[in-house]
DNA sequence: CGATAGTTTGGAACTGTTCCGGAAATAATC
DNA sequence: GATTATTTCCGGAACAGTTCCAAACTATCG
């Protein structure tokens, strides 16, 4: 049963080196550090802390350094949950702070106690999600599909949402549906654009690219986005934000601005959570559960991790389109107002 | 050098029980385990791990079953920060779930590979406070004074913000200024509370307790609060709330009812993130920067795991008073609202 | 070809943990 | 009060892994 020394022994090298070649030293060569892991694999080889029963926990990872926001809380709320039904703890850790380019993911998570990995936003890094599945450690991605078999992932789709949204708004009879969006979209955002242009195409409306607002996300995104959208010499009678806390800027901007909604204009947003119920008006929004996706993932890993095999793990959830009170039809007599708070007739 | 050795020469006793006394089994004799403590404090002593840089997490420590919501979230997003800095990663943990009842404290944490603890709302289980302290387990209490010299401690104190709070009502002109309170205070709450009182008192107003709503939180407490103080035969002129998601529901139900803020009732509300600028109006707040707990908590903990000797945290912060734009003077003309929307006059 | 510098490895010393059996203290029984 | 469990506590030894050091091997350059 000593099980370091019959990895040892079977790889035909000494104790220290197979020491040094499961924890990831650099100074192995690469192919004995290859046959000993293969060993090691092959007989199942655990180390002393993972061999206890409950030890090690689940990783909400992220790949570039950021801070921990709403977004990471409602993932992290989710797994919470999971964790609570299945027995495990939950890590917020951080790929580009601590891992050292000369050790695998496998050894990285493996020194962090790390048993399974939620990961979220690798937009611009999917290398990193496809070399951890390459590794074969139990990890699922969140927020973008992957056409590896190996890859798990698990996202939310807008664009179904996102059409019902812009729908709904030209059946109530507007013409004038401004967007606005990110302007460092990632893949999670880009089905909720092309919602928006899919359902204005299907009404024979054309995409007037003045109407499309890209904005860096921030506390004050919302407010810029209405000036210059009510700036313009016609504004919209609707606009869509693709973004919850745009959404709720862009509203306290109209109060501020005494532009009447839904009266002088028609909102709706993006909610990941339940913002849109603690704005006035409470906005019509794209909603997307996010903690959902933290609870499904880690409960999957949760599963995997306890020796079921659960198939893996490839699903795409629709996003719903809720309307509430920030809806109506275009207005009457449109107005223009400007940053400083002039209202100007329109021609 | 070979720290275990020493310490068990020195308290005159095998390895094997300086192991189990440093672990906190169970079968070592109390005295015995106090003598090899205190030797091992004396040497300076750190287990392997404990020499290694980076690894184990801080953890944010509950005591009790339930989720991860807003004010945790908050006290992660500060420990993450930190985090970045001090290089460590953030563990949320659950006592209730995962401790056995005949391991230690520093026994459980050591199993989960935690380091230090942040811990959270344990106002009704301070004895576990004083059992990891006595432990000498790294640890700061957040949210309640402690007086044992040996615990740690870090809370803001709402009570004179809030009496600023009534201050500045009163100075407006408010003499009926209804409270809206948690009906399970925390010791946290509770100075909101006596702030409240003590700046009646010292205005010379009475404290009428038909003025004070107690209300379990729940998205639906700021609507109950509003509906009773508006059914009132003389409704309030102003109120204070003290809690975030209960002053923006508050707010809301004002919008249904059409009673504006603040020209029919000054409202003050409690902020321990940035909610107070999402709504409309923007509300008036004591305000308690939660994040800045995590962050000070968990910098004093990596300071102290990096061998710096930091002095014991013992620290109470004073929240701050926020004018926004949800205080005004006194309505001219008083309104009562029944909840069903009707409009009364007032005798 | 030989000197030199850098890699890679094994032996041995080391750190700490755990199993097992036994001594000492405590409780139970006659 | 003596004897017999039972429990508590501890040390020796076996064990798991890690790390230091020196030796062996490889590559490089004059």
């Amino acid at each position: 049963m000593s099980s370091m020394r019959t990895i040892a022994a079977r790889a035909k090298i000494s104790m220290a080196t197979a020491s040094r070649a499961l924890n990831g030293h650099a100074e192995v060569d690469p192919r004995t550090r290859e046959r000993v892991l293969q060993v090691a694999q092959d007989l199942g080889y655990r180390t002393p802390s993972e061999r206890k029963v409950d030890a090690g926990s689940i990783g909400l990872v992220q790949a570039s350094r950021s801070g921990f926001y709403d977004y990471d809380a409602l993932l992290m709320r989710g797994m919470v949950e999971a964790g609570e039904q299945h027995r495990f703890d939950v890590t917020w850790i951080n790929l580009s702070r601590e891992k050292s380019p000369d050790e695998s993911y496998s050894q990285f998570f493996r020194r962090k106690n790390i048993r399974g990995a939620v990961l979220r936003s690798f937009g611009d890094s999917a290398h990193v999600v496809e070399a951890i599945a390459a590794e074969g450690f139990p990890a699922v991605a969140i927020g973008e599909r992957y056409d590896r078999a190996d890859i798990n992932w698990l996202r939310i789709n807008g664009l179904n949402a996102s059409r019902n949204a812009i729908d709904h708004l030209i059946a109530l009879g507007h013409r004038r549906i401004a967007l606005v969006r990110h302007s460092r979209p990632t893949a999670d955002h880009a089905d909720r654009v092309a919602g928006y242009e899919q359902a204005l195409r299907a009404a024979g409306l054309e995409l007037d690219p003045g109407l499309v607002v890209s904005i860096p996300v921030g506390p004050l995104a919302g407010a810029v986005a209405i000036n210059c959208l009510f700036a313009m010499p016609t504004p919209p009678t609707a606009i869509y934000f693709t973004d919850p806390e745009v959404t709720v800027g862009a509203i306290n901007r109209c109060h501020e601005l005494q532009i009447r909604i839904p009266d002088d204009v028609s909102v709706v947003g993006f909610d990941d959570g339940l913002v849109r119920r603690n704005t006035w008006p409470r906005y019509a929004a794209v909603c997307q559960e996010t903690w959902r996706l933290g609870a499904e993932a880690s409960g999957w890993l949760a599963r995997k991790l306890a020796g079921f095999n659960p198939p893996p793990l490839a699903s795409e959830q629709e996003a719903h389109f809720e309307v509430l009170q920030s809806t109506g039809v275009p207005p009457a007599r449109q107005i223009r107002v400007l940053p400083d708070g002039t209202r100007l007739q329109l021609e």
